[in-house]
DNA sequence: GCCGTTTTCGGCCCGACTGTTTTCAGTCG
């Protein structure tokens, strides 16, 4: 039994204790109890004895989780289930319906599913009952129609692009002195299911009637004086957006509230309720007094709070507040300290563009240099190179190094690990290239041991300097490998082998909590690269930076914020050392 | 159910909005 399946059962058991109408700190305790099981470092199945060490697990819950461990289900769990309808947890993930709604539904029309639902109101069956009316019949009406298209989670790349449009519109607005994107799109999540901005303004109501009659909105979900929640379309892409209007004053405390994540605003709260503080999403007040203290810059209202700023990044209860608390915050990597990109694709194989185009971009772009790395000959779908294409590809290389001043090119390849093991290039062929990546791009369903193997044999070979795309996940498509991640993490330590961060928008892999814990537990240092396809590509690597920050890396950890020299010597020293080692 | 610089009871983060009520419950983030 793994960690999620454990998780996965926790929190069935919250929903039905929410159904049953259980106090709603019961609830909550079983759904912290399954964060922490989600969060936890180890396999919980491995280390029962371990339980109570977990944040919010005691001694009920911590039966609960050897139960489901030893039995692979909870007694409790399966008596709620034969009291209460199978189908009555879905229903809670209708918008605007919740447990007591959906209990009371079930107790006086007898409604277990959706299509039940659907039918009970549109025959008008649920405007009756006591403290339910025409709207809120209409309300549920609604929710059951619009679940087939609620918008699910969007790639960030595509939340961005949401919020630009948004944030043009917003500057044409009259009234707005200040405005910020909040939420888990600043938070730099992968994905993202709704925006958050946060505006100062002086006339709230007028800003939220310009609000509304924006002309990509297209459903006002609910419209007041501090908060607007519409539907938008913003080129086929539909997302709900949350505007919250406040004072300039109070803006600084606002953008901190807003931009959350849950877990650190309970945390911040908790913290400043021990202070003899309480805080809300105005400001801070004083246990003993009416008075508010508001803040210029979210640093001050951290800093009355006696803590370090932290970036929105590490804003997830993951060991940010007690790095705050001792003054610990990391200095993360930020696009500054990007120096070149090492890791693209030109029309020798899939790219769209030539390398002197690729290179003129990257100058564009401020880079010193980038690393041409396309596909090596067994991945014939995307045009492979042959040895004696690559050698060809060397040639052009140094005629554009030669005619293109101010950035160098540098030989490189993304090499496929065959999923024999076997590497696609020999040794004396990579030798002569500066950057050699190692790929996985067939027999990705081999099992964990096989494909650990694979990549460990890669890292082992001294040519090699960097893991591409380590997991091989696809964000809303496929999984990562099955892989052994403290043995390849292992491996890398011992090999000097750099783990990628790779910004594609669907791959951002290795992921932000993956680089915590190759950072934290084993050290390792990593590389930021676009796998760009294109000149547009290029400018994906802020994906790629929020992804780094939100796990941590700092400057250091980062070799793209090497320059040239200090890079090619360090790329060097690596092969050196591994071929003594072997 | 969890937890303790208000320690074994009595809180648990906090407020906006909606719809239904006539002072509040439910839902959401």
């Amino acid at each position: 039994m793994n960690n999620k399946q454990v998780v996965r059962i926790l929190n069935q058991l919250a929903d039905y204790l929410d159904l049953a109408g259980e106090n709603s700190f019961k609830v909550s305790a079983y759904r912290k109890a399954g964060r922490a099981v989600e969060a936890s470092r180890f396999v919980i199945a491995d280390h029962l004895d371990r339980l109570l060490e977990l944040p919010g697990v005691g001694k009920g819950t911590a039966g609960v989780i050897e139960e489901i461990v030893e039995t692979g289900q909870s007694s409790q769990l399966e008596r709620l289930r034969n009291e209460l309808p199978q189908g009555l947890p879905d229903l809670l993930s209708l918008q605007g319906v919740g447990p007591k709604t959906i209990y009371t539904l079930y107790k006086e029309l007898g409604i277990t599913s959706r299509e039940e639902l659907l039918q009970a109101a549109e025959l008008g069956r649920i405007r009756g009952l006591t403290g339910f009316g025409a709207k809120k019949e209409q309300k549920i009406l609604e929710a059951v129609q619009n679940f087939a298209q609620r918008s699910e989670r969007v790639l960030r790349v595509h939340a961005l692009q949401v919020a630009k449009e948004i944030e043009r519109n917003l500057t044409t607005l009259s009234f707005i002195q200040k405005m910020s994107v909040a939420g888990s799109l600043r938070r730099g999540r992968e994905t993202v299911k709704d925006l958050d901005f946060v505006i100062a303004t002086t006339h709230p109501e007028e800003v939220a009637d310009q609000i509304v009659q924006l002309p990509f909105v297209k459903e006002i979900v609910n419209q007041g004086s501090t908060k607007v929640s519409v539907v938008v379309d913003v080129e086929g892409i539909q997302m709900s957006v949350d505007f919250r209007l406040v004072t300039r004053e109070q803006y600084a405390s606002a953008l901190h509230h807003f931009t959350g994540s849950a877990e650190h605003n309970i945390r911040i709260r908790q913290r400043a309720k021990q202070m003899g503080y309480k805080v809300s999403e105005y400001g801070i007040f004083h246990d003993d007094s009416e008075e508010m203290i508001t803040f210029a810059e979210e640093k001050d209202f951290f800093a009355h709070l006696q803590l370090a700023y932290v970036p929105p990044e590490l804003r997830e209860d993951r060991g940010e507040m007690e790095a705050a608390e001792q003054n610990q915050v990391p200095t993360l990597f930020q696009q500054g300290d990007y120096m070149g990109d090492l890791h693209m694709h030109s029309l020798y194989s899939d790219g769209a563009h030539s390398i002197r185009e690729m290179a003129e971009a990257a100058k564009e772009r401020g880079y010193e240099y980038i690393a041409i790395t396309d596909h090596s000959q067994s991945l014939q779908v995307a045009n492979g190179l042959t040895i004696t294409e690559l050698r060809e590809q060397w040639e052009e290389i140094a005629q554009v190094n030669r005619e293109v001043e101010g950035i160098t090119v540098l030989r490189g390849t993304e090499m496929d690990i065959l999923p024999d093991g076997r590497l696609d290039f020999p040794d004396e062929v990579l030798a002569e290239l500066d950057v050699v990546i190692a790929s996985i791009h067939s027999g990705m369903k081999q099992d964990r041991d096989t494909l650990t193997r694979r990549l460990v044999e890669a890292m082992e070979n001294p040519y090699v300097h960097i893991i591409g795309h380590p997991t091989g996940r696809v964000l809303f498509k496929r999984d990562g490998y099955d892989l052994d991640f403290d043995h390849i993490f292992q491996t890398a330590k011992d090999t000097g082998t750099i783990l990628e961060c790779n910004a594609n928008g669907r791959r951002l892999d290795l992921n932000d909590e993956l680089l915590k814990k190759a950072k934290d537990e084993y050290g390792l240092t990593f590389t930021i690269n676009t796998d760009a396809h294109s000149v547009p590509d290029l400018s994906r690597v802020e994906l790629g930076i929020s992804t780094a920050r939100r796990g941590w890396l700092t400057k250091p950890d980062v070799i793209n914020s090497k320059g040239l020299d200090e890079l090619q010597e360090f790329l060097k020293e690596k092969r050196k050392k591994n071929r003594k080692n072997r």
